[in-house]
DNA sequence: CCATGACCATACGCAACCGTATGGAAGGAG
DNA sequence: CTCCTTCCATACGGTTGCGTATGGTCATGG
């Protein structure tokens, strides 16, 4: 008998978030497309509120520790773990811009996403300027050009989701050399 | 008599989308917001999609020649131009950053939203690049610049809506000095 | 076996909206 | 004054979705 969990529907709330943005995280369509009714919605979930809560926990989680962990054992010297970080990012996979900027747009109006995003942000933040420090950088300025090339990095990513030019391999490598300079 | 017209619902309306997104686009909340119902609504428009649409038009008009006269007029040279257009965006009101970035979310599932902030983005991004081409710079390398500050100017509006620190005078100062080098 | 709990279907009440139909008030044109 | 148009109120039907209540099924431990 091939039964749900929790994690299922969370799941499944991220494709359907990937599509619609948050207002499309409902619990009958999302019944329907995982094949069932509303009824093992509300066994696994006290309500719609409680989803998006997971969903944000789990977000957070991916979010930080994974990436990180990805880039300091693909690369070794701290410029060349800002490049990297900086590729991913461009050639990141469609569905993670589109949950990244669904979650950010949806951190405009909603305090829990907004924290959620922000400890997410700043744990980023930290690893960045972290390694603009290993490359002799003072902490001031690591601290500035870490938010910069954040900055910029968010923009790709939102740019990008709304029809805008997807950075190019010369566009990242010129500007991470403008970070560092 | 008081009597509303097209544009009244058009103002309501960017309140709207500025508190709560595309989905607080709804025509009896606004009717209320109006002190009037839902038969005024419908009669000035066909349906609610004809809002969206009337809306995004104010706002392709607002988004690019306003803007870009206002700079014109601001400042002479075109380095102090693009200081100008930089710190404009760093200290621009939150309604009309919540505004576009909501429209820009809205893009991410919406074609005609994407369209018109396509052409915005085209535009402003034609400006910037001639600024840059006007100091001397090559147009490849202008074009390229335009597209790197243009992505820190779209980071630092959605970063600063989902909790993000707003850029201070010497981020700015840093970052348009960057782009000039 | 059977009793219990996990998992889900079904059915219901309720609320928020969309869009339509219709009529009423108010002001100007003739 | 009368008619016509503009603008809006009211009332209605229909859809979508939330949350609850209740019962059914199936595996499993005792």
């Amino acid at each position: 008998m091939r039964t749900l969990s929790q994690a299922a529907w969370v799941a499944a709330g991220f494709v359907a978030l990937a599509e619609g943005g948050v207002e499309a995280l409902r619990v009958e369509p999302l019944a329907e497309r995982l094949g069932v009714t509303k009824g093992s919605f509300y066994h696994h979930f006290a309500n719609r509120r409680a989803l998006h809560e997971a969903m944000l926990d789990a977000w957070e989680h991916r979010g930080t520790t994974e990436i990180i962990d990805d880039i300091d054992a693909a690369a070794a010297t701290p410029a060349e773990r800002l490049r990297h970080l900086a590729h991913r990012t461009m050639r990141s996979e469609p569905t993670n811009d589109a949950i990244e900027n669904a979650i950010r747009a949806w951190a405009a109006t909603d305090d829990v996403a907004s924290a959620a995003i922000s400890r997410v942000d700043e744990r980023r933040l930290e690893y960045t300027a972290t390694l603009l420090r290993s490359t002799g950088m003072s902490p001031a300025r690591a601290r500035r050009r870490a938010r910069l090339l954040y900055r910029i990095l968010i923009g790709e990513f939102v740019w990008r989701s709304s029809g805008g030019p997807t950075a190019t391999r010369a566009d990242i490598d010129d500007a991470v050399d403008l970070i560092l300079a």
